[in-house]
DNA sequence: ATAACATGTTATATTTATATAACATGTCAA
DNA sequence: TTGACATGTTATATAAATATAACATGTTAT
């Protein structure tokens, strides 16, 4: 289910393309810019792994290509997924300082 | 700095494992016969990628080795990263609200 | 002591991800 | 309309992840 969202998250060269686009859509020869290291190819493909897993939304402007972010498949993740770890890492906590009294 | 925990994330397989912990911890075989599908080397190296993430904790007790669930990290990313991204996903909620209004 | 058990180690096959190259198409602006 | 630009497509090389196999060590219970 969350299984795209966590596989495009799992490359760094990925957040960082998501970070950019908090601030700002961008297209994909701005893009380029921000990574001169990497081809233009490679940034595509990482683009349709975002896209495919609905991190990032594409819209064709004439000749160019921006690219959105959308957030709410983190979002998702955070509500559903992160919530019972965080509940885990909180009670192991709770625990200690019982231990420690 | 999330590199290694984002990167363990991303096997469904992993996430699992890490589903069965948070019940409580587990020996190498106890998982191994959870996850019949598996090899016990396979189970083995999913639980190095978890340990050397610090998502797994290991404690040998005589021939046993039990697997401790860590959900810190994932608290860490939840804590540091997650909330940009949460407010971003907000941000267009009202954005589209306000629109709608 | 010894057989069954639980785990550890090393090597390797298979699959998948990452990064480029070469070429093609569509769009804008002078 | 034509040259520069932005993007799309197909193929391929390289690197990394995933899954097994074969063998080894240490531990427990009888």
């Amino acid at each position: 289910m969350f299984d795209a969202v966590f596989k495009a998250l799992a490359a760094p060269t990925r957040r960082q393309i998501l970070d950019v686009l908090r601030d700002h859509p961008a297209t994909t020869s701005d893009l380029c810019n921000r990574f001169p290291a990497l081809d233009r190819c490679t940034v595509m493909q990482h683009l349709k792994v975002l896209a495919d897993a609905d991190l990032v939304i594409v819209q064709r402007k004439g000749r160019e290509r921006w690219n959105h972010l959308n957030a709410l498949p983190i979002k998702r993740i955070h509500d559903r997924w992160i919530g019972p770890y965080a509940a885990h890492a909180a009670e192991v906590i709770d625990k200690l300082d019982l231990a420690l009294s």
